[in-house]
This record gives structure tokens, C-alpha cells and sequence, in this order.
DNA sequence: CTGAAAGCGCTAACAT
DNA sequence: ATGTTAGCGCTTTCAG
């Protein structure tokens, strides 16, 4: 069987080198289109090198000049669409610079997190980009003693070192909260994330910043904790349709978390928006495709996944133009068809 | 301000040794515990080590070793919950082993994928797994003139070379639409993806297959095409609603596309599955979450990214034990509530 | 047990 | 315009 074999031995230049009877600077020189080699011996050395299917050693050129033209992106996991999409900016911009991108998943584990940092670093990572990490402070101390540039997205970092993007999550819950008090509801409910991110005190600290304010609101607002999936929506909403006096509407610490609590909601036989408005946070892409279609606050989850590498990129070049440190995107109101007014009979 | 320096040179095995008063190559070892260091030098190398935060530079170690210990991963984009699912698995095993992985979109762009199938190249990584590719069979041959081991996921690969992973589109299809058949339907629809992937043309090729030999069935079914994602899914549906012949049941390339076909099914005031059936292909952790939840054949997608990884970490092995080279799953009929017999107005 | 020396594939002076 | 030499940080003989 034709199968290549693992263990061959790429060419080098010495290997063309020798066929052009060169020296083997010549051929680095050549293969870079250095003006100091002779058009003719240029073109052979070309010709060799592409039929031959030559291709530099990323590895020994990094050795020499000391940069790798990696960065390493952590994230929890890939498989929240959220991270997707930030990924998917990152690694657009990466590409547009010619950077390669590592993705490690430290599946909220900070043993696993500090674990791809530390192999990040002996990559040699030009740069990283942190995205959404559950790990704490002690971690903190760990990426600034790399001496590698880091960027962190969504991420508060108490000790003001590395650069940062996120979305103003204190004005993006105060957005979603008045628009459901606007609606005439009263009996707002509040679905958080148990993991005790920064984001889900942010956003409940908008949420209920609101609700202080608003005389017409039952207070204190309810609660409940899910784990920010749609698992954990569902199994949260479940609680507050179990007490006897359910709120007429409900925020959710994301979209994913706003599904579960959608398809709590139908499954106990009531209907969104009729009986509970339902909003998230995010806009994930399948949210406009959901039943009733969700009202969200939108984040540009994509548009931060590039700003982070911009920056990246930014404070890696030659002269860097110092980016800001702290870069907060303020979100969009989305309003769909997951939330209205409440219906008469609900309210009395 | 105390930024790290980006081009702040890393200390090495030489600073080590200098400070341990033993040579470069001694400090080599001591790291690696090999057994040929006396355990009191060794402690004290390990020491100054720790406490100087040292990293072994992986790129000299991969110059010397000719091993990256590193891997390349292609898809479409990430922003796909398939293609995010199945990298999930790959990086699991891939991190389990020691492996970091590269993660690069091809955009469905063949330049571009031929692009980042060279970079890996460059990077001289060990093993590439391509998922879900799109481009056809001249980058085939790029592939295996590259003598690295690589490992498509579903992926069709006539020459025959490579080693792959993928699900029984054929089969699957064909349980799908029996389901259909037996609840009573007769006017059956697909919707396809117009890019002409081999896995929708298998799907498709199933869904025939039943439908030719099931006498009740009207023939021929119809075919409309989406382009994958739910906003397709959704134009799709649309096509069929407006036809004077609608069909009770449609069977979709994926979930993605069902999720879209069912927004447009509840856009044009009708229900489902009391007007019409709907059913995907993927079970996406959030079909489950679909209002009515998503009938769909199951792809174990984690468990594809962790044998395509395994595969290739066998293949990478000194002694490697000669995998399958297609490793075909059947997929699992999860039957949900967005499936039902048709209504008896409906059929008349 | 430890050190000296060579070499991985490349770039970058420094000669010529 | 080209060749020679050194060196990037590590592993690995080969001597002691």
C-alpha cells in the first residue's frame, strides 16, 4: 500500500543546493525573492524547489528568528457556539497575518487551563487570546509572568495588566430589563449562571440595578441558577414555573440558557410571549430561528473574536501603536417575538 | 507600565547550566529525569528551573526530534455546532496525548484550503485530519504527496488513499424516511445542500432509494436546496409552502436546515407535526431544545473527531498497529416530537 | 555520572 | 552575486 510513510525526511535547501550546485544560503536567499541573487540562478532554484515540492521548516526558521507566527486561543469549550464564534474572528484576522492558531479547551478545569498555557508557552507562542476563562486570579499572575502578550476576551481581569475586549454587560442587562418593564411586566425573573462569572454578575447586577429602581416591580425579582447551557435553562425555568407565583418574564444569562427556558416553558403547556416573555443574551446565529424568534441583546461575537487579534497583532508588530487596554463594545437590543405585553388575566 | 516585552529572549538550558555549574547537556538531561543524573544535581538543576520559570523550547526540541508533536485540523468554519462538535472530540484525544492542535478554516474556499493544508505543511505537524471538506479531489492528490498521515471525517475520498472516518449517510437516510413512510405519509419532500457534498448526495440517494420502493409514496418526491444553515433551511421551506402540493413531511440534509424549515413552517401559521412532519440529520445538542423537539438521525460527532484523532495517533505511533482505513458509524434514529402521522384533512 | 562535540534546517553576518 | 561561518536551543552520540 502506497501509504506515506510518518518518518520520511522532508528536503531542505541542502538538498537543492546541491542540485543547483549553489550553496545553501543561496537558496534561502533565492527562495525568499532576495534581490542579491542573479535572476537566472533564482529561477532554477525556484524550479527545483516546486517540483521538487519543497517547503521551508517553519520549525527551524522560528529557532533562528524567534518568532513562531502562532497564538494560542484558549477557550472552555469549542462547543459553545459563542466560542465558535469568537474563534472564527480570531482565526480570520490570524490568517489575514499570517499567524497559525492553537485552540486548547480547558473545559473550565484550571488544571487543564494552566495546563495549555504552560504547553502554549513552550510552543512558543507568539501571543495568546483568552476567551470566556472560568479560571481565577492565581492564573492571572501565571499569563503576565510569560512575558507573552495576552489579550482577553469577556474576561475581567482585577489586575489591569493585559489588554482586553468584552461587551458592557452591566448596560446590555439594564437594555434588556427596561425593554420587558417597558412592556408592563412587573414580575421579572432573572436565570442565571452558577459559575459565578464575572459576566453573570454583571449582567444580574444590571438586571436588578433596574428592578430597584422600578416601582411597579415586584422585589425582590427571583433568581435561579442554570449552568449555561439549555440543559440548565430548562431545568431552571422549571423551578420558577414550579412556584405559585411565576413571573410573567424572564431574562436569561445567554440565548443558550433562553432555550431551555423556551422549551421549559412549551412543555408545561403555556405560550411565549401570551403567558411569559422570554429574552437571552448573545444572539446567537440559531436564535432568530428559535420558537417564538428570541429577543436578545447582541453581541458582536465575531467582530470582538477580531478586535482581540487586531490588538494581537498591534502589540507584535515592530512598532506596536499601543492599542487601549480596555476595549468594551456596547451590545444591541434585538427584539423579537419571545417577549411582549403580559396578557390580563396573568397579571391580576 | 509593566507590560511584558513580547521580544524578551527566554532563558535556555545554557542559562541553567551556568547557574548549576554543569554543562548544557547535563541540564538536558536532568529534565528529561533521565536516569543517567546523579538525583543531587538533578534536584538542584529541577530547582533552578522551577524557580527561574523555564520552558524547554519545543521548537528546538522538534528540530532536533523531527517531531512536532502537533497536529493539523481543517474544516469548513467553526462556527458550524457540527464541525465545533467534532473538533471537540479531536482535541480531547489530541490533548490526551500530547498533541496540540492547529486549528484553520477553509471557508469552503479550495485556494484557501489548499493555502492552510500548506502552512500545516510549513509547520511541519504530524498528522492532519480533515473534516468536512468541500474541495474536491486535486487537493487529494496534494494531500498524499505530502507524506503526512491524514484522516478525513466525513468526507468521501475516491482515490482511496486516506484513512476515514464517517457515518452511513445511505442508511441513515433510508431510517429516516421509513419513519416517515410509516406513520402514514405520503407526500414526502427533501431539502438539500446545493453544494454538492457527497454526504448530501448519499442522504439524498437514501431517501430515494425508500421512496421508489414504498408504492404509497407519491412520486417523484420533491427536492428543493438550502445551503446548509438554518437561514437556507428556512428559504427551502419556503419553496415547498408555496407550491399548491404541499408535502407532510420533510426530511432535511441537517439540523441546522430543519431548524430553519420549522421557523418557516410556524411563520406561515401552520403546526408541526400536525400539518408537517419535519426531521433532520445530526441531533445538534440543541435540536433536542427545538420547539417541537427535533426528530433526527444521530451522529455521534464527538465520538468521530475522538477515532479520527485515534486513528492518527496510531499511525503515529513507533509501532503503528494498522488502522481500518474506513471506519463507517450508523448513526442512531432518535425520534422526537416533530414527527407525526398526518392529519387526516391534510391527506385527503 | 558528566562533558565535549556534532547536528537538526534555517537565517544572517561577514567575506569575497 | 555568491560562499563561508556562526548560531538559534535542544538532543544525542561519543569519550572519559
Amino acid at each position: 500500500m502506497s501509504f506515506p510513510v510518518p518518518g520520511r525526511k522532508p528536503i531542505s535547501i541542502k538538498d537543492i543546493a546541491r542540485q543547483a550546485n549553489v550553496s545553501h544560503s543561496t537558496v534561502s536567499r533565492a527562495l525568499r525573492n532576495s534581490p542579491l541573487v542573479h535572476p537566472d540562478t533564482a529561477e532554477k532554484i525556484r524550479e527545483i524547489a516546486t517540483s521538487s515540492g519543497y517547503r521551508v521548516s517553519a520549525v527551524a526558521r522560528s529557532l533562528v528568528s524567534r518568532r513562531t507566527q502562532t497564538i494560542g486561543v484558549v477557550v472552555t469549550t469549542i462547543a459553545d457556539p459563542f466560542n465558535a464564534e469568537v474563534v472564527s474572528g480570531i482565526e480570520d484576522v490570524a490568517n489575514a497575518f499570517g499567524y497559525s492558531v492553537f485552540l486548547a479547551s480547558s473545559q473550565s478545569d484550571p488544571v487543564r487551563e494552566l495546563g495549555v498555557v504552560h504547553s502554549f508557552a513552550e510552543r512558543r507562542v507568539d501571543g495568546i487570546i483568552v476567551n470566556s476563562s472560568r479560571v481565577g486570579s492565581l492564573y492571572q499572575e501565571l499569563l503576565s509572568s510569560l512575558s507573552i502578550p495576552v489579550v482577553f476576551i469577556n474576561n475581567h481581569n482585577p489586575g489591569g495588566f493585559a489588554y482586553s475586549v468584552s461587551i458592557d454587560d452591566v448596560a446590555g442587562a439594564r437594555q434588556i430589563t427596561e425593554h420587558l418593564l417597558g412592556l408592563g411586566h412587573t414580575r421579572l425573573a432573572y436565570i442565571g449562571d452558577r459559575f459565578g462569572l464575572q459576566s453573570n454578575l454583571d449582567r444580574m447586577a444590571g438586571f436588578q440595578d433596574v428592578i430597584e429602581r422600578a416601582p411597579q416591580a415586584r422585589r425582590p425579582a427571583r433568581v435561579v441558577y442554570g449552568d449555561g447551557t439549555s440543559a440548565g435553562g430548562a431545568q431552571a425555568m422549571g423551578e420558577l414555573l414550579a412556584s405559585n407565583q411565576a413571573p410573567t418574564a424572564v431574562f436569561c444569562y445567554n440565548d443558550r440558557t433562553a432555550q431551555g427556558a423556551l422549551s421549559a416553558i412549551h412543555e408545561h403547556g403555556l405560550r411565549v410571549p401570551e403567558d411569559i416573555s422570554v429574552a437571552g443574551f448573545d444572539d446567537l446565529p440559531v436564535s432568530s430561528f428559535c420558537h417564538p424568534p428570541l429577543t436578545t441583546l447582541r453581541q458582536p461575537m465575531n467582530g470582538m473574536g477580531r478586535q482581540a487579534m487586531e490588538i494581537l497583532e498591534q502589540l507584535l508588530s515592530r512598532n506596536p501603536k499601543a492599542p487601549d487596554m480596555a476595549n468594551k463594545f456596547v451590545g444591541d437590543l434585538i427584539i423579537r417575538r419571545s417577549t411582549g405585553v403580559p396578557s390580563i388575566g396573568k397579571q391580576l
